[in-house]
DNA sequence: CGTATTCTTGACCGCTCTCAAAACCCGTGG
DNA sequence: CCACGGGTTTTGAGAGCGGTCAAGAATACG
């Protein structure tokens, strides 16, 4: 099975197709790889493809005037980033950064307009995951201007491990990134996850590795 | 001309659609009037319908664990609402209330569904809105976690006079819905003003009206 | 013109950032 | 297997931004 197939298969954007069909968007498909560390897009960029991570992961971060990053997504095998949309805005906003060895998926622009022309579907599958990162991303800014940095680590926290469904895991991001992500700075949260375990509401283990021990503490924390 | 064919005129959401088509869409729409104050729709409703705001203004916001409100859009005439989607999450996080008399259309959602399999048109120029909100939201949630009030203040202000093309106006919102919306309180607003205006980088007539004096200047505020 | 809401101003306090230095982790090569 | 070195994380001390509470001023509106 190439790479190319597995991308179509990866996300849900082509489910409603028959193989038939996804077999022709295979041979549309291009495909990148990327190192650690190196960019695979910044703001400024045009916006001329659909990207679908076949592999490793990749953090898209934009940065303020004050160059100040914030990290938006971290994306993982199987999701896909076009910007906002493939539509509006020509020239990206973001940058994305590749933090493991990472192979990438691209649909050109034209290409991927003539596909949702064709089959309704994709553009409402596109609808629905646009739907839900526009609810994740207000519930985000809610939290970020009305809740303390505490509730807003407690509440990653929870989430994260609920996500994976377990208890124990390993942070996936550098505690400066992470920091990025929560809108605040890899000190504070050294010292609130301290805070945490000598509450026994988390206990850490060497190298990036939690233990949720009372979520529903944590859930309760403002 | 009815007031029904104003809402499918109003949006750019149907440009596409011949007279013929509009028409029909016409005969599927509902109307409802809410005055100043009134709820349109709680978090946790049901959410079946698509909302075009015909006339009037609404204020869109969450409420955080803690009881704090985030203003999260204002609508204004054309602008339309469906929760994120219309297809994703089947209920509301956010709350709606009429800020001035308002009139509303609504489509159902499963018309609206029906509408988009027919008019592959509709979903792009949505993905086009949802796309742009995206962006909008993504600059917001960076600027609320890594720039300072001022500097937000300072934003909104120069925002909100180039999008209404004029450098004196009047604030849309009451002191303490621009404190929501931008992530603070009403005293810290009013402080922060009497900060610009003390710097001469605007002026303050009565009744909330404020005069953009030096633009670049507000621009600069880090 | 009177009342209710909104806005302003002041004093105070706490959270979180900043800067700096020490401790830790981990891959590398001896 | 252990010592080294770079990056990351932790810890500490200090300062400032912005929140809270409360009272007084201004505005809106019937």
């Amino acid at each position: 099975m190439s790479l190319e197939h597995e991308c179509i298969s990866l996300v849900p954007l082509f489910d409603q197709l028959t193989h038939e069909d996804k077999k022709t968007i295979e041979s549309i498909v291009h495909q990148h790889h990327y190192q650690p560390g190196e960019t695979i897009f910044s703001a400024g960029d045009s916006l001329d493809a659909l990207m679908i991570i076949a592999s490793g992961q990749v953090k898209v971060y934009q940065l303020a005037e004050n160059g100040k990053e914030q990290l938006l997504y971290l994306l993982q095998t199987g999701d896909f980033e076009g910007e906002s949309a493939l539509f509006s805005q020509a020239t990206r906003q973001s940058f994305g950064e590749a933090l493991l060895p990472t192979a990438v998926c691209q649909i050109e622009r034209s290409d991927f307009q003539k596909l949702m022309m064709q089959y309704p579907s994709i553009s409402i599958n596109l609808l629905n995951e646009f739907g839900n990162r526009l609810s994740k991303l207000e519930k985000r800014t809610t939290q970020a201007t009305t809740s303390s940095i505490e509730s807003r680590l407690a509440d990653y926290l929870v989430e994260t491990a609920a996500g994976m469904q377990v208890t124990t895991f390993k942070l996936p991001l550098k505690k400066k990134d992470l920091a990025t992500y929560l809108g605040t700075t890899p000190e504070t949260i050294s010292r609130k996850l301290k805070d945490f375990e000598d509450q026994g509401l988390i206990s850490q283990g060497g190298g990036k590795k939690i233990t949720i021990e009372d979520g529903d503490a944590l859930t309760l924390i403002n």
